[in-house]
DNA sequence: CCCGCCGTTACCTATCGGGTATCGTACGAC
DNA sequence: GTCGTACGATACCCGATAGGTAACGGCGGG
């Protein structure tokens, strides 16, 4: 049985005329005639009765006629079910992240957004470092990865593509003695007390800013590490000393801290996908598509209060 | 596409292996590659990505390869249902049928072995008299009749076959001077009262017993006519006057009324099936073979008292 | 009683599904 | 590196079968 045998029997069943249905088929009437014969062979009994002004469905065939109509339905929505997920309108996408892609906005934009104009793709999140993230993309538990530091060995079996960029400011009590200056010099830092962030999970920032310092004449004094950054910006809130931050930590205003751009530092944190060479997925695809875009915005509304 | 495609590509999807799927279908490799090629061009998108290993599953394929295998199921499915259809085992059935054909036992009985043992099969039942049946049965409402007295012109379009045979007794008052007696003679009638059925709802019977009288050498003095056997036992025993009526009447035992036979009559009340020549509806043909069964136990089981 | 409608049968053609032989390539063994 | 191997793809052939044309048969209406 094939779906041609389906679809004329349609045709014939709904004309319950073998030369009409052969017309609105476009073939002639003989073949057809053969064709709905084979058909009742395979299926094992017949399907019309044939009359002398034309044919009637035999019960069997009544039963039939849904049934092949639906079969009929199924294949062309297998056909769409493909071509959607072709395109990236449907499927599931495992995303792996750190929790600065939240601070930022970045991610629950992208979110938003999918779930507004592509609700029929499945998203499943995990918080990871980005350690964590390179293992799940290897093990092909996760399709993509969103953070800071890609791996060393990244170019090998990654791509990695930056999607936002946050520029590195300062954090300092307010009751600092630093406080009252609207901008700062890297250098006129050298004698502070530093709260860093954990190096091992973004560890390229950390030394480019420590790298930075360096040319600078200085190493930074490190008072303390935090391994989050509302804990970060806690410390510093409560005086223990000055931290390096993403700029759109700023938002969130901690009570007690001041923050100050620091023009000569130019150290960048950047936010990035990551996953495996040679993946097509295309919803992967459109959600770098939407990472970029949201991406764009966000790097420009974000205010950059001095 | 046809549904050869989707065999096919159900198999390399599971063995994802062109080589095993084309040994498990019994075909060649070659023309199997050729196969799924045309799928994919006919569908519009790549559902297998090929690796040096074998293949893998795009996100396409991903997403086609359920909706294929529901396709394949439901084509099943389609042929399952006509045999099914075909061997009466489902399907529709629409019965028109007299009162006396319930009284009798043998509709309620085929109904329940219906219910019982053929539960797909849906029942519509229509109560309707000898004349509403045979227009029923020209005009398509209904599938199958069950009545006493056919009509005239059956023989050229209806297939009549008697299903159960109910004998003529007769109902007297339990205080007519004649209910002492155990049996009658038909000619020990002549002058008594009768109350008979309306003659234009099982016409023949009527006209059966009539002949019957005039053969004996009387025609019953009919002092009135009821229009249901209810109402006619009812006043039988209000001593209106005796009535000839369908013995499996008797198990009502309604009060004040004695039943006795009339053996020289020997008249009898048929219940018929009717049904349209040339339908071969194989579930009519389960209902009126089972009419047969239910028949032949309940003319032998009913007690004959009397 | 004949004509016409309609489905079937008979036979031909051509498309296409399936077979065999061969090729190109990526990976692993050495 | 080189060779061998295990894939799927390609090229080409053959036979099955879908589809076309012509003729046949049966039932109903004029």
């Amino acid at each position: 049985m094939e779906l041609r045998h389906l679809r004329y029997f349609v045709a014939v069943a709904e004309e319950l005329h073998f030369g009409r249905a052969a017309a609105r088929l476009h073939i002639a009437q003989p073949p057809l005639s053969r064709q709905i014969r084979d058909l009742e062979r395979e299926v094992g009994t017949p399907l019309f009765e044939r009359t002398p002004r034309g044919v009637d469905l035999t019960p069997a065939g009544s039963a039939f006629l849904p049934e092949a109509r639906l079969t009929l339905a199924q294949a062309e929505r297998a056909q769409r079910t493909a071509l959607r997920a072709a395109k990236g309108e449907t499927g599931r996408l495992r995303v792996g992240f750190v929790d600065a892609a939240t601070h930022s906005g970045v991610l629950p934009n992208v979110l938003s957004f999918f779930r507004m104009h592509l609700p029929s793709i499945g998203l499943s999140l995990f918080e990871m470092d980005a350690r964590q993230q390179a293992e799940a993309l290897r093990d092909g538990r996760i399709d993509l990865g969103l953070l800071h530091s890609p791996p060393l060995d990244a170019d090998r079996w990654l791509r990695v593509e930056a999607v936002f960029t946050d520029p590195v400011i300062l954090a300092v009590p307010e009751d600092h003695r630093l406080a009252g200056r609207a901008r700062f010099t890297l250098s006129s830092l050298a004698e502070e007390s530093f709260v860093l962030f954990q190096r091992d999970v973004a560890p390229s920032t950390s030394d480019d800013i420590i790298a930075r310092c360096r040319t600078e004449g200085f190493s930074p004094r490190v008072v303390q590490e935090a391994a989050g950054w509302n804990t970060l910006v806690s410390l510093v809130g409560a005086g223990v000393g000055v931290a390096f931050i993403p700029r759109s930590l700023q938002q969130y205003q901690q009570q007690g801290v001041a923050y100050r751009s620091v023009p000569d530092l130019s150290v960048d944190m950047e936010l990035s996908a990551v996953w495996k060479r040679g993946d097509r997925s295309p919803v992967r695809e459109r959600f770098v598509t939407a990472l970029r875009a949201v991406g764009r915005t966000r790097s420009r509304v974000v205010p950059s209060k001095g």
